[in-house]
RNA sequence: GGUCCUGUGGCCGAGCGGCUAGGCAGAGCUCUGCAAAAGCUUGUACAGCGGUUCGAAUCCGCUCGGGACCUCCA
């Protein structure tokens, strides 16, 4: 197996990537919290994980990759207080939480289908594993470093700080930390201002609560990634990650709570992708520039000019490296559009290619490359860039200004295959279906057609013909090979 | 205020000490009854000012922009 270098966010360096017990690889991804539609800047982190998912799996790893589902526990504020953002929800719309749930769980599952992103190995639920929480929270306060007030448990920061990094994904000091936290109302309960909740105190009016040692409650957000990636990854695994977002609170306290349960730290490779923004700004719900996938993809969106295929998203998010922030814009979507097309088309010279006895192309090295990119810590621009070579390389050989052997060909639908299709998950937009079939026949009655009016210098009929196609959004091309259409 | 990231050609976006990134748009050419499309070729760049170095977009310092986190967020 060849070297791969992953950045590690806990040693803020590209690390060869070892797993623990290969070729198995134990991959946890914070996933989404279900009270609402995913947005756009979601898909996109759960999409970078999707690729390098499918690359360790091309590479020969058997992933055991484990997304959970957020439908529990999750506050409106990180300082514990507020309401919990699917009871809110519930409330306002006059539903079962877990109707909200379902909603929004089968909403996400059929946007990251679209998306044609893989589904997780395993998706547990926060409400699925609750008696989990809490054995974890048991062991903390047995530990001694958590402790009960009136109802809540606590994580003991600073105590825990004393013996242990609190900040290793952070880098920051723990008094500054401690300066720069906000005194926050209703708090009494806690004894250190960074201390944060393993189990919460349901008041009456709470709709998703659980009995529990300390009376009835439910548990803290940060609670349940410990409790499922222990459960399914085991105390020790390869790789955790989750949004940039989730970095200084969620994963700092999750690597202290299993710190704190087990005497392990849970991941040995810390995995972040990084924002999507809009104007330069970070996409979330909360500043309202978010856009759904399904905005997207009709075009229904004041600020779009028109709808984009989700492979074309697909292709717009691949060509930005996951650690780095991408921008969204029109005109930064148009392109990745059409570059999308062009690998597409390419894809279908390649398998009219007429074979060499020579090659003038090394496609040997190309390939080379192309993994060299993706095993420096899963460079798909880099990997795009070296695609379009090869799409060079079929366009020429097309036209007879270069040449393959039938062996070259065969590598170059082996790197398209590997590259385009398993890795990045990109797939052809084909239309199937009756309707479409039925279509191609008119299509080519009609373009054979106005093949004869042309053969016979009809040249009024044969433009007929184009301008009225035209108009119902059928372009025609003529090429040397023959007509073509596309809608 | 603190911690950290970032500033690349008209736009998006790699590279992070010496070698063409790539895409889109633009220009030229090829194909063609015309058109469209497609293909090939191609110009323009590293925020500013200093420093280190034989050599810097790439390292260091300062200045000026932009952003993230410290409050819910992928």
């Amino acid at each position: 197996m060849e070297k791969l270098y992953i950045y590690n966010t806990l040693t803020r360096t590209k690390q060869e990537f070892k797993a623990i017990n290969a070729p198995f690889v134990g991959l946890y991804v914070c996933g989404p919290t279900v009270y609402s539609d995913v947005h756009l800047g979601n898909c996109r982190t759960f999409m970078s994980f999707d690729m390098i998912y499918r690359y360790l799996t091309h590479i020969g790893y058997k992933v055991r990759y484990v997304r959970n589902v957020t439908d529990a526990g999750h506050l409106e504020s990180d300082a514990d207080v507020g309401e919990d953002k699917i009871s809110k929800k519930a409330k306002l719309s006059q539903l079962e939480p877990m109707e909200i749930v379902q909603k929004y769980t089968v909403g996400f599952r059929d946007v990251m289908s679209l998306f044609n992103a893989l589904p997780p190995s395993i998706e547990p639920t926060a409400t699925g594993h609750i008696i989990e929480q809490q054995e974890i929270a048991k062991q903390i306060i047995k530990n001694g470093l958590a402790y009960e007030s009136n109802g809540t448990v606590y994580f003991d920061v600073e105590k825990f700080a004393k013996d242990n990094n609190y900040t290793v994904l952070t880098n920051r000091k723990l008094e500054e930390l401690l300066e720069n936290t906000r005194e926050l109302d209703g708090q009494d309960d806690k004894r250190g201002r960074l201390d944060f909740a393993l189990w919460i105190k349901a008041k009456p009016e709470h709709l998703m609560k659980w009995p529990s040692p300390w009376g009835v409650g439910f548990p803290g957000w940060h609670i349940e990634c410990s409790a499922m990636s222990t459960k399914y990854l085991g105390e020790q695994f390869d790789i955790h990650g989750g949004g940039m977002d989730l970095q200084a609170t969620h994963h700092t306290n999750e690597i202290a709570q299993n710190i704190a349960y087990c005497g392990k730290s849970p991941a040995n490779y810390w995995m972040h992708t990084n924002m999507l923004t809009v104007n330069g700004q970070k996409m979330s719900k909360s500043l309202g520039n978010s856009f759904l996938p399904m905005e997207l993809f009709t075009g229904q969106h004041p600020l779009l000019e028109k709808g984009y295929s989700p492979m074309a998203v697909r292709f717009f998010m691949m060509q930005t490296h996951y650690r780095s922030t991408l921008d969204f814009s029109n005109d930064a979507l148009n392109a990745a559009e059409k570059a999308y097309t062009r690998l597409m088309e390419s894809y279908k010279t390649l398998q009219n290619l007429k074979p060499s006895p020579t090659s003038s192309e090394k496609i040997n090295e190309l390939e080379k490359k192309c993994y060299e990119a993706m095993n420096d810590d899963f460079n798909t621009p880099v990997l795009i860039a070296h695609l379009f070579e090869a799409i060079r390389i079929i366009n020429s050989t097309n036209d007879n200004k270069a040449t393959l052997t039938q062996e070259d060909i065969n590598l170059l639908k082996n790197m398209y295959q590997h590259f385009v299709f398993d890795v990045m998950g990109l797939k052809k937009e084909e239309e199937t279906g009756k309707a479409n079939q039925a279509l191609a026949g008119v299509m080519e009655l009609i373009i054979d057609l106005r093949n004869k009016a042309k053969a016979n210098k009809d040249y009024a009929t044969s433009d007929a013909i184009r301008n009225k196609l035209t108009e119902v959004n059928i372009q025609i091309k003529d090429t040397k090979e023959g007509t073509n259409w596309s809608i």
